[in-house]
DNA sequence: AAAATAAATTTACGCGCGTAAAGAAAAATA
DNA sequence: TATTTTTCTTTACGCGCGTAAATTTATTTT
């Protein structure tokens, strides 16, 4: 039972029913020009004033009309984050994190995902431009992107790109360092067994796909070892499915040179793990066992295949991290960045029983 | 290059900047309100007029401000929808169609996890209501909801729950029939081997485990068939960890009484049959197979399990469609359902090698 | 063509809040 | 205590649009 007011003999009283930021002002004793400001930022206020107001706000639950509010500031507290495909776990992940880092911040995330649609990337930009975002976390497509429209909505909002870079677009870059995972990888592979065959589709609809072939064959070249690129067919995001297909034909049709395979992302492998094991190919480095897989990306299911996926992990931590901590400076800073910064992040080498 | 106006003798003219419906107005050759109620709803103009906006348009892109409108409206065009976690592939994929449909039919979809935690998810019902959604789609976390919070949000917001229900709470409740899915499981499992052991967490984080270790002893029983239920310990999402280390408790202590197990989701099975692999236990139906595993749910990794997982497919369809079909009678009635309806589908038996 | 209907225009107000300016009150400094 | 500085109050306007009422214009009906 609540008790308000200092007239402590009454014990039921009409719980007030604050319409707008005048009748709380009124309520408080302050005034609504007070009030504004301490919405706005709770430390420009008095503290007295500031323990008058909280004191009302346990009293009666006003909030402040969000729609008003965003409509006269030409900031608000709006964040977009635009990720290619919510559905990937890898991409849940680091959507989970960005998230947790924006609201830590005071802000309010909105995210958007693209299912993997170009146009519907461009809407999602439009509709985010609708709602005056503050910033936005962006990571592209890639490739398939309307790069042209991506370009004109940073030009008019505070942009970090992450994940996957367009060269030149938005304020700043995070993101991975596939050459860097790619050469671990394959120093690892080499040194431990055999160089790796590299697994891929031939029209990747994920980010990155382009960037992890260039780095094998920079890599191998390096090293003087003798590549093998498999390219497979295949459409849209079912891409364990793909890997599966692949696999088998690759695998019946005897087409790797070498019994190590560095699949170019880890779903891809799930399917090729799948394959290798309906066909009764063992996969994993003990001495029994026929083929070593492994992959980018450490997402989370690579943790529990059969056997486990080795695997190279982002680093999810620092790219959120870094990500919020970039558009955050931007934000507060009120200007545009001067120069485009680009900032990897090291991948970590993590060894399972699949290589 | 774009050719404005009738003056077709001058190439080249300014774009003209428009800044609000007013001045739209004033460049299209229509009244204010007359272009307000087209943008409400081109069809409540008079053709012609209609042409004549839609030729403006073309030649400046003037957007309504959507703080402005949603100010004024009482009724919004944003829908929520809330998850608890959708860093799991299996809400990640339900919300992506609920997603869909919601933009088909013309709504803005603002979607939330709450990641896990209820305190996240009261918050998350609070931030919708400030941006007065004209109905909400909640899958709320079960259990450890906050349901007082919940029960108070459903009566100002039309909400339909779906996935996991709260008895009496909301305005309608789409699921699936874990009863049915339970029932023709075991039917299926007794008839081509054994009756199954089920496998489930002590303290579930996840909805829907309550009533499908429920229904496992309403359909043992029913069939006068011996029970028993391994409770594995564990807390949080990782539910393939726990699964696992579960898995590997159950197996090494010869805690199963029978050999077929039936996991109380896909995600707990994933981790079983990893475990399994690592101990040497053959998983399949199979002659030479040592144990059979099914689950519920038909999780997008399920397909891609070694072997590939026995389940229950939830029909994802039809509990999207119905849902936004539900929030949108709703909506469209400009009523509260008189009486709460609660609409089941079956699930569908998806037989792959696991069992 | 006249009457009846439909649609658009003009005018005007309100939504809830941001924010600026000027002055009053309170707190900090001298 | 007098002066400066900070904080608050009062007053007032504007944001961009919804929406209602009264009037004018256009279309349809008989």
């Amino acid at each position: 039972m609540k008790v308000l007011g200092k007239n402590l003999g009454i014990i039921l009283m009409e719980i007030p029913k604050i319409r707008n930021m005048e009748e709380f002002a009124a309520f408080s004793g302050v005034s609504r020009p007070t009030v504004s400001r301490f919405f706005h930022d709770p430390d420009s206020v008095r503290r007295v004033t500031r323990e008058k107001l909280e004191r009302a706000l346990e009293q009666c639950d006003y909030r402040p009309n969000i729609f008003a509010i965003n409509q006269n500031r030409k900031l608000t507290k709006n964040l977009g984050i635009v990720v290619p495909y919510l559905a990937d776990p890898f991409f849940a992940e680091i959507a989970r994190r960005i998230e947790t880092l924006i609201i830590a911040a005071g802000y309010r995330p909105i995210l958007l995902s693209s299912h993997g649609d170009p146009l519907l990337e461009s809407e999602n930009l439009e509709s985010l431009r609708s709602i005056k975002p503050a910033g936005v976390l962006l990571a592209p497509l890639g490739r398939s992107s309307n790069i042209s429209d991506i370009e004109k909505f940073c030009l008019d909002v505070p942009t970090v790109l992450f994940d996957s870079n367009i060269e030149g677009v938005g304020d700043a870059f995070v993101g991975h360092d596939n050459f860097q995972a790619t050469s671990v990888m394959i120093e690892y592979l080499t040194r431990t067994g055999e160089p790796p065959v590299f697994f891929e589709m031939r029209d990747p609809p994920n980010p990155n796909a382009g960037k992890r072939r260039k780095a094998y064959v920079e890599a191998m070249n390096k090293k003087e070892l003798e590549q093998q690129i498999i390219q497979i067919d295949g459409d849209g995001w079912q891409l364990e499915e793909i890997g599966y297909r692949g696999a088998v034909k690759a695998i019946n049709g005897k087409e790797l040179s070498r019994s190590t395979v560095f699949c170019s992302n880890d779903r891809l492998a799930i399917g090729f793990l799948t394959a290798a094991y309906e066909l009764g190919v063992k996969v994993g480095l003990a001495p029994d066992c026929d083929l070593r897989v492994a992959a980018h990306d450490n997402h989370p299911v690579s943790h529990f295949t059969c056997p486990r996926l080795t695997t190279i992990s982002h680093n999810f931590a620092a790219i959120a991290q870094k990500s919020v901590d970039t558009i955050m400076a931007l934000i507060e800073s009120g200007e545009r960045s001067q120069e485009r910064t680009t900032t990897l992040f090291d991948g970590e080498l993590i060894m399972r029983a699949s290589a």
